[in-house]
DNA sequence: ATTGGCACTCATCCGGGCGGAGTGCCAGGC
DNA sequence: GCCTGGCACTCCGCCCGGATGAGTGCCAAT
């Protein structure tokens, strides 16, 4: 009874305190919904949740402010999940759809993600997996400096440089050439990885060249942390932000520079292809005490990357867990397509 | 004579603005300066530059503070190029010196500029000419899907999706692989571009793979304009930037979203491989009034592309434009070698 | 051309007084 | 037992006025 009552008007106090950012008192609360009670009641279930650490006040005789708790409980239990209007969608979809590449899937999903959310979005690339060996490159720089140059099956590319401890002739290369991709074509990453690393013992006197390149390979191979690359969009959107620089936006602008940190971030905020949100002080970085992170996995297949967005712990949870969804969903089938 | 002494004083005021944030007045010159003059002199000599518009009151008795004009005529006339300790050579050479790739430099370079400058750093992806085709790779996503990735001798590495109007077969892929690697590899960018067109005309009846694949990969060759990424550190250093969010940051947090604004600036800012500095309201964007670009051209051989870090009007001018041109000068360097 | 002196102008910094929003509590009503 | 109206109280934010001080502009003297 009470009970039902209390947490309306925490879901109240959430809305009105996000939508005006600042504290909000009884009258106003009764005022602006449909809450059929007078301020005075509104004062007590107000205490009460104060009391059980859902609400705070700035100083005395302010208005109410939601805790992290009180966000909590609001996104636990008292969203509903707001349906994407199809405009949104088609604007997803259209926008999404007109990628080439996967560069170019990963760019926009982040301009989506920032202007649909005015947040600041994050998106990491995926993992691609079950991909096979589709070609190996080498290609001489210097006499002692090669390129290698690793193609999967599926567009992933990558490239390192190996330095010969002695010269290699051009035959050598093109004989170090046919070897790797004999070894390595069309096998998936980890039984090429073996078949390659089987070179450097099978032969009876394997040369330089590959006992060089090998390793290299092997490593760009099992590289997925090279796939953990992040793009960061929507920066411009800190503005709105609101709260001191140096305490508030500072510390956010220098994890965004982090990979690392951002991937701990996004990392902690995901559990599987479902939405999650992670609010305030609940994440590793302490002093991103008042941001929120709201991430879900996506991915071929099941949830093997991430992408969200962060914001001011006061912010539009209910569109913005759907947008990311919806984004992340999306995302998720144009990559499964291709 | 007075007019020696009179650049001796917007020297100092801009040197002491920059080094306060606060207009400076008359008697403070005269005591951290060694002027043998007495500050109603000073006040003079202040009144007479403000009246040339090289100094601006903010408010009526109010100590000076350089206009943009003032600091042009200290970049241009008053600059002694403070050579850069070898502490700071070295830490330039060594940091620079680990990169492994060209990714790696161009980071590199970034996060470089940015701690050195405690600004924030710009850097273009270099146009990297005079490379030669090495290797062409077709690989089948699906039946009507190519993935076409051109390797460059450089190390440089497009990837392209082509569709197709109708299947390609194992076989049909294989011809069109050695049929595009034997019209284009070892040529110089023009040249295979050449050939590769000729593909089209040449033969009696080119089949449907080489006449979508084609254009796509003369297409990715000539795309210097994916070579004009730009890559944005220090954001963080925003933080010291002065004056409001709003007027000063905000706008400046977008242009480092838009890459076609920053390419602007910076190449507004360059002109052959020399320091060049745009200050303040000079330059083509005017939410950009009270920033300010220091550039440099850089890349093997000649100014193919610009580097440099963007900060306030206030900046230090002279240990920014030596740091810049240091950078410039090495990362050249290293890609001259390699 | 430089200097010292002097009057003047503003920004900035308190301290106090006021208004208003909001609370907590209590006593009465359904 | 829960809700309500009333009332006293607390503080924040704002405005005002005076004092402070840095800095200027001008002028007469050297």
């Amino acid at each position: 009874m009470q009970e039902d009552r209390r947490l309306a008007v925490l879901r109240a106090i959430v809305e009105d305190y996000v939508a005006t950012e600042e504290p909000v008192g009884s009258k106003a609360l009764v005022e602006r919904h449909g809450l059929n009670v007078s301020p005075a009641t509104i004062r007590n279930d107000m205490a009460a949740l104060e009391e059980a650490g859902y609400l705070a006040q700035p100083h005395t005789s302010a208005g109410r402010v939601p805790t992290d708790k009180g966000y909590r409980l609001f996104v636990d239990r008292l969203t509903t999940v707001r349906p994407m209007s199809t405009a949104e969608r088609r604007a997803i979809t259209t926008f999404l759809d007109g990628a080439v590449d996967l560069d170019d899937v990963v760019h926009r999903s982040v301009r989506l993600l920032a202007q649909l959310t005015r947040q600041v979005a994050v998106v990491q690339y995926p993992v691609l997996s079950r991909s096979t060996v589709r070609h190996i490159e080498v290609v001489a720089m210097t006499s002692t400096r090669l390129l290698v140059v690793l193609i999967l099956s599926t567009g992933r590319v990558e490239q390192r440089v190996v330095e010969l401890a002695e010269a290699i002739s051009d035959d050598g290369l093109s004989r170090l050439r046919t070897r790797l991709n004999l070894a390595a074509v069309g096998e998936t990453i980890a039984d090429a990885a073996a078949a390659l690393t089987d070179l450097l013992t099978d032969e009876e006197r394997p040369d330089a060249a590959t006992v060089a390149a090998v390793p290299t390979l092997v490593e760009a191979m099992s590289d997925h942390r090279s796939d953990e690359r992040i793009v960061v969009g929507g920066t411009a959107n800190l503005a709105r932000f609101g709260g001191s620089f140096d305490s508030a936006i500072r510390p956010l602008l220098e994890a965004l520079e982090e990979q690392v940190v951002l991937l701990k971030l996004l990392g902690e905020a995901t559990t599987g292809d479902t939405v999650t949100v992670r609010i305030g002080a609940e994440g590793p970085v302490e002093e991103l005490a008042s941001t929120s992170v709201v991430a879900s996995g996506y991915g071929p297949g099941d949830g093997l990357a991430s992408l969200g967005v962060v914001g001011p712990t006061r912010m539009d949870y209910p569109t913005t867990i759907a947008t990311v969804r919806a984004v992340a969903r999306y995302v998720s089938r144009i990559l499964d397509e291709s």
